[in-house]
DNA sequence: ACATATCTCCGTACGGTGTACAAAAATGTG
DNA sequence: CACATTTTTGTACACCGTACGGAGATATGT
């Protein structure tokens, strides 16, 4: 409800692509003069995604970077151009928890497993459904997962298009559900309300209104109350996702069996 | 790349049910001493929107909404109870734009009518991307959508739990699509930088890094290049919305099928 | 050895944010 | 007309990202 229901999110600011990505890759011009640094970059992203970790990306402005390395926050920008710049950092940093996959496994298994690696990190860094990407990021723990991912499902029978039509789907339903579930769990720990208390509270107040009649909401209410009981399991997302991914791999099969007898006629 | 590459989310504070729910279905208890208000919530609600569909959700300051309606900061807090629940009214208003479906529409018909509708919607209201609900809003016009989308998929041979995974994942992937559209056009808008011209600018840096070579990403680098020629294609992010919409429709169509054939023989 | 160029680090400052608090002004009721 | 109630507002606080400029450390050129 109202506030703690939800996040907002802000505009950074803009960065050169050079430097960004010779962070990225970590390419650091050999600097001979100057005293030595304290720190390196490594350091600030693993200490911002430690704050991250606790507190959200809320939690992980400069000064708190700062304190948590015991320097001053403006000694940062000499580690990173900015605020953004470092979460991009922080972004592919993650991403290199993700696992490889057995060569050779089927890919409907290949992208399940993926799928829940992919989800399981972001239980993980919950501050990583926090930040929204434009342009990918060109790190190379980034590229390493597209590049399983196209893995997984090279030569069953899709075009190019279309297989990174499917990565970016299977992302994006990944990424759909973990926010669901991430969000439901700090909603719980920061506002002290189960979903059940949520609704205890939420159910009478509707019941007040004229409007909110079920009677013009059949199905809403119907169905809406069958799902609230499950979505207080916790296990719900979870079980969501594989339905959802199961749905589209199915839909998948379809597109390749279809074609294939196509061909095989034709 | 780097700053201007991503957006990130920050919390905000809580709020009472009640309140909430009271001001999402426009329940004014009559207040009967006291100066008349200048205004009203709605007024209040859309100028915010009128600021969000301008300059994003950021551009929504409780300072630049009293600017617009001529009217001291604080004196919006008579009218919401903190800008959390102002997102929240802002969400369940624009939500009212949806169209209705005709009655009787195939359900394939109607779920891509929905998602189109949407797709629209959040193009028109790129801020309600930037939005995470984490419980849903419990304002009429969500519900409304709610209801729809089940009425859209009623009967069709999905139990309530499936019919509710359905909505849910048909609204992730639009959402994700819509996100990645709406963001592309904004970097374009924000950089000044179309999505050629960036990769232009970024390809030949990550050339001169050797750990970036393409034969260590081979499939990356075939399907990357022309997905990211397509992508610059402005329609592009729609196809893949609808390839996408039509897998996982195909999916549920052999779930409902296969479904009637074994209760058929069983 | 020494001057110098270059780098790291940091203190200060600016303009922005949401909103708590308390006073002031306006209106209806008794 | 007094009083209760409500709206409106000004001020203040703690926080944010980061521009700017100075101070100190270090390796290079002579």
């Amino acid at each position: 409800m109202g506030g703690i229901t939800h996040v907002s999110t802000e505009y950074s600011g803009s960065g050169d692509p050079r430097r960004t990505i010779e962070l990225l890759w970590g390419v650091d011009g050999p600097p001979r003069r100057g005293p030595k640094p304290k720190l390196s970059v490594t350091d600030v992203v693993r200490a911002a995604i430690k704050l991250a970790d606790a507190d959200g990306i809320g939690g992980v402005s400069m000064r708190r970077v700062a304190d948590e390395l015991g320097v001053s926050p403006m000694s940062l920008y000499t580690y990173v151009p900015s605020r953004a710049e470092l979460i991009d950092l922080m972004l592919d940093h993650a991403h290199a928890e993700l696992a490889p996959v057995e060569p050779g496994t089927h890919w409907r298994v290949a992208l399940t497993e993926i799928a829940e690696d992919t989800w399981r990190m972001y239980h993980r860094h919950p501050w990583m459904l926090q930040v929204v990407t434009g342009r990918p990021t060109l790190g190379p723990h980034t590229f390493a997962k597209y590049e399983r991912e196209l893995a997984a499902i090279d030569g069953i029978g899709l075009d190019d298009l279309e297989m990174d039509a499917l990565t970016t789907l299977v992302n994006g339903v990944v990424q759909g559900f973990a926010r669901g579930s991430v969000e439901a769990a700090r909603l719980v720990s920061h506002s002290g309300m189960t979903d059940d208390q949520w609704w205890a509270a939420s159910a009478p107040v509707l019941a007040e209104i004229p409007a909110a009649d079920p009677a013009n909401y059949p199905l809403a209410a119907r169905v809406g109350t069958v799902a609230g009981q499950t979505h207080g399991a916790a296990a719900s997302p979870a079980h969501a996702l594989r339905f959802s991914l199961a749905r589209i791999l199915d839909g998948i099969e379809t597109l390749i069996t279809d074609r294939e007898e196509h061909t095989a006629s034709g």
